[in-house]
DNA sequence: CATAAAATAAAACATCGTTCAATTTTTCTT
DNA sequence: AAGAAAAATTGAACGATGTTTTATTTTATG
């Protein structure tokens, strides 16, 4: 057992925010406990609540973790020289890849938007926002045909559309006629929208 | 307490769901427990055994009922004689209304089909094809310009968009910069991709 | 009326989040 | 350096949970 100051409450919470991820991705949220985390850091219980409020609040944490991986992983796979929608196919893209890789860690995301009865407190808004930008200023070069308030608007719309074509995983469930996949819903998603947004139709 | 035979197994499945939905409705789905529900029809947890396989399948029964409620709800809201684009707007804010109305049924409706590991039983994907349906019924008018399978694939993706915009609460929570409704959102997603999709442009 | 079967209750179990008192270790004071 | 104060950590406890099992009651059956 680990003994006074081994670790300052920082590390503490470093380790055991590491330790709540892999639980979460090897054995899924359902087995993400506090004495689940506390034992693997080589604490006990207990010390979990010097270092976090509660529970819920640790999954605060560990969503801005997970939004912070998400927002570099999205990061690392924009294009550059692409046309809005090329690279709106692309971010679409690479966030439904993340939430297939990282199913657990994802849907924790939302579950916890639901959970919370406070509002979110700004760091954690900030990491939302981060993720949310990257969509945005995908769509600023249409910022000549559209305002800038639409643009927010429009982000806001397509990154909601993608979310639910993830949350309802209906390519999976409600997959009766015809295999769509998740990426082709999202294309034509951002296709049909893209159409009618920046303004080509008469 | 209940004796033998008041009430048959049926009965008590139905009492229980009843007990179910008014719980999650005034004191939120966290609350809704075995004991919880078995007290409030007059019987202690055991018998819930009895009916149920364990508290999941109660709650996808429960689920069940509520999108039987929520497929009701969208029909009462329809209107006749109106074009696609009419048509889905009234059948969004429906259910956006429906979401707000009743937001601890709704979310659960989503929460469910994560933690359900095995794949959701028939009686249960029927419910689900009867809600979605009705968008694809919206959008049959325009089968002449496209065919029935990219109908039912906008249709999917519609629905997928309005999920969403409900589900990050994007207007309540990241809004930063000037408010925009859930309803302006939903808006915004059909008339733009209507507009691609009606081929109404070059 | 006795006995089998079913329905229900009651108790038990392991686990959970959370709190709290007890104990150990460090730091501070003189 | 020694003892007191403070902090860190444990371990036990509490109430509640989902689920299973045992015991009891009620009905049905012969």
């Amino acid at each position: 057992m680990a003994r006074r100051s081994d670790h300052s409450r920082e590390e503490i919470k470093e380790m055991a925010l590491n330790a709540a991820v892999t639980i979460v991705d090897e054995e899924g949220s359902k087995k993400l406990t506090a004495r689940h985390v506390a034992t693997t850091i080589g604490y006990t219980v207990g010390t979990l609540y010097l270092v976090f409020k509660n529970l819920d609040d640790m999954v605060l944490h560990l969503n801005a973790r997970t939004l912070d991986d998400l927002h570099q992983w999205l990061l690392d796979r924009r294009i550059a020289d692409a046309t809005p929608q090329q690279q709106l196919q692309v971010l679409a893209d690479a966030y439904i890849d993340y939430a297939a890789a990282y199913t657990a860690r994802w849907n924790m995301l939302f579950e916890s938007l639901v959970s919370v009865d406070n509002e979110l407190p700004d760091w954690y808004l900030q990491r939302l926002s981060k993720v949310f930008g990257l969509i945005e200023s995908a769509l600023t070069p249409l910022t000549n045909r559209q305002g800038q308030e639409a643009i927010v608007q429009a982000a806001r719309v397509l990154w909601a559309g993608v979310q639910g074509i993830c949350t309802l995983k209906i390519g999976q469930q409600l997959d009766l006629a015809g295999g769509q996949s998740t990426k082709e819903m999202a294309r034509m998603l951002i296709d049909n929208f893209l159409k009618g947004f920046s303004g080509e139709c008469r």
